[in-house]
DNA sequence: TTGTAAGCGTTATCAC
DNA sequence: GTGATAACGCTTACAA
């Protein structure tokens, strides 16, 4: 564990320190040109500001005094919320390009909306999270359609409760109890469920796991298969979905254990059953990367896909990796997250809203194949 | 693209609508139980809010008054910034129990205190930076550490210039722009710049990339390459450094093409390359996905690595899906992540902070071995 | 240990 | 189209 500091080494990078204004002020007009197009008048307002000695940024009213208006006029120019001549609302804003004031202060119209912008995701640790594939283009999607209504998104842990949240979207599969639940339910702030627990007072946003995996199970049961065996994910909704709608089809499917969608965690699970030399054709999965697992595995062991053993994942997600292409559900992910940032604008808002449940899509890939007996 | 919202199917999940409130009101007491441990006391105040029939949630002006003590004595007992009795602690509880007061209100809160507790983290798009897997370690130590500080990371995307953050932090490597730079310097917002470019004002924390690359390309030299290919990221600080680290070695090493860190797109540039029979015995790559894009391009057209060819990486993040370990660069991410964290901290503090550098350090693994000539 | 009072910097509601 | 004024809900000197 290395951490040493070193000295800084590159003679290009000059060491510059806190604040813009102090930058600005102590290095002259030299450091220019690095930045983005109005760094200019930043320096340029941050210097005035500094000349004109005031220790205490503008305010609002300290630039409606400047401009020969009125608090209201002021704070209108800016926000736009009624009109404004043109003449008066120049007037404004060349007073506030004077005094250095860089806009309405955030806290306090937050305080005054009783808003914040900002909308709580939690997602569990964010290595594991994120080192799931399938739960990237969904967070994509929410931030995509939260970003342009102007909200921003917050990671949460589990200390993030005296955080002030519009809302909270909870994308936690497999936990299903959450200490910060508690409060927020007591605070009212919207709640936002994917794939989750069943919580009074919250919006679900779900996926058709059974549909999804009975249809999968179909698939395998049309090309021969009778003995399939199950990787699982740790016990949670979408796995007892998942798990009845395989069922549906082979009510005797075995369990081989359950993981995250982790592939080195998977590896492990799946070398240790294989090397039992277990009696099944096919592997169901509850992700492709838990299938890109089996795959890799039971080659090592030296057994065909599909020819010896058939492999099913669950996702739908791109595994440039593998050089199958897997049979697997393929779950609406950007839609999900669209679905979910819907919700949470409509919450926010006060609206009611409905949950929603939306369709996946079986997707044969070479992964499966004909049933073979073993010899 | 199927995004029909079908209507629920399952008969376990009941529509439960808007506010924790509503739903606690219309339930009963049978949907207790699927929760935390003091929902139920979440319920009681709820239930006591709705039958006192006042519409506005209490602040902390209403449990003052109920708990016959003052604002401050009030406020006191919440935040314990100073001692107070336990009796009228008590006493002041007991009253924001039987109110249904949730606490104090963060927006009022960080309006008075000045900060808002959130932290921004500009990324750019979220599925880009994620995929990339030696961005996961680093952003869960700033995580874990801003976390264990109470304060939130907050996703940047490109309008979120308007929300209250008490820093940002800047890791789009190769981007050496960004817009909202302007307003954060303007509002004198700490920023801290992971390996990118040389703004005013910001802190910056980077790894030792050139001294890294010219170790890796010693390495090379020494098992006898002589001709190596690069291939690089867009053009950036962390590019320029690295290139130079290895042209310190290689000064004519050429130069295959840039991507960024994503299999897919470095398995097309690869294997446009390695079509052409190029004339190098080894292939220096800036992240460990890239070296792994080349490890499969080249076996798929039959060349062994790294008998016919060796394959360098950077970062020294696992690749259980590959199987060669790959001779790489590793750099601390989670240090580089305290580091950040930390920096942030002190900057928020009104510190001045010193730039960071960190060591990196050679792996050799199985990907590298002795320079053949071709036959 | 507790109470009093002064903001924090806006936006929204009214009048004009 | 513009201006006065009242919140928004809290924290923190300062005084008792």
């Amino acid at each position: 564990m290395r951490e040493t500091q070193l000295e800084n080494t590159s003679p290009l990078r000059k060491k510059v320190i806190p604040t813009a204004l102090r930058a600005a002020v102590s290095s002259g007009t030299a450091l220019l040109g690095s930045c983005g197009e109005s760094f200019r008048s930043n320096r340029f307002d941050a210097n005035v500001r500094a000349v004109s000695g005031s220790t205490r940024s503008p305010t609002l009213a300290d630039v409606a005094e400047a401009a020969g208006v009125s608090l209201s006029t002021a704070s209108l120019s800016f926000s736009g919320n009624k009109p404004v001549s043109e003449a008066t609302r120049a007037r404004v804003l060349a007073a506030a390009a004077r005094l250095g004031y860089a806009g309405p202060n955030p806290l306090a119209r937050n305080l005054r909306q009783g808003r914040s912008g900002v909308v709580g995701i939690a997602v569990g640790p964010l290595s594991t999270a994120f080192r799931d594939p399938a739960a990237l283009p969904m967070l994509d999607a929410v931030s995509e359609v939260l970003g342009a209504a102007g909200l921003g998104l917050l990671l949460m842990g589990d200390d993030h409760a005296r955080l002030p949240l519009d809302a909270v979207i909870y994308d936690i599969c497999g936990r299903e109890t959450w200490a910060a639940y508690d409060d927020l339910a007591a605070r009212e702030v919207p709640l936002v469920v994917v794939e989750g627990p069943d919580w009074p007072g919250t919006t679900f946003v779900d996926i058709d796991h059974r549909a999804g995996c009975a249809a999968l199970a179909a698939h395998l049961h049309e090309l021969g298969h009778r003995r399939v065996a199950l990787l699982t994910l740790e016990p949670s909704h979408p796995q007892r979905e998942r798990e009845a709608g395989v069922r549906d089809v082979f009510p005797d499917a075995h369990v081989i254990g359950a993981c995250a969608s982790d592939l080195a965690a998977a590896q492990d699970l799946v070398a240790a059953y294989l090397a039992t030399g277990p009696d099944v054709t096919a592997v169901v999965c509850q992700s492709d990367v838990q299938a890109a697992a089996v795959v890799i595995e039971a080659r090592r062991l030296g057994l065909a896909v599909p020819d010896d053993l058939s492999v099913a994942g669950f996702d739908g997600v791109a595994t440039p990796w593998l050089d199958v292409e897997l049979t697997t559900v393929v779950q609406p992910l950007a839609a999900k997250g669209r679905a979910v940032a819907d919700a949470v604008l409509r919450r926010i808002d006060g609206e009611d809203v409905d949950d929603v449940v939306l369709p996946v899509e079986l997707r044969i890939g070479d992964s499966t194949g004909p049933a073979v007996e073993p010899a």
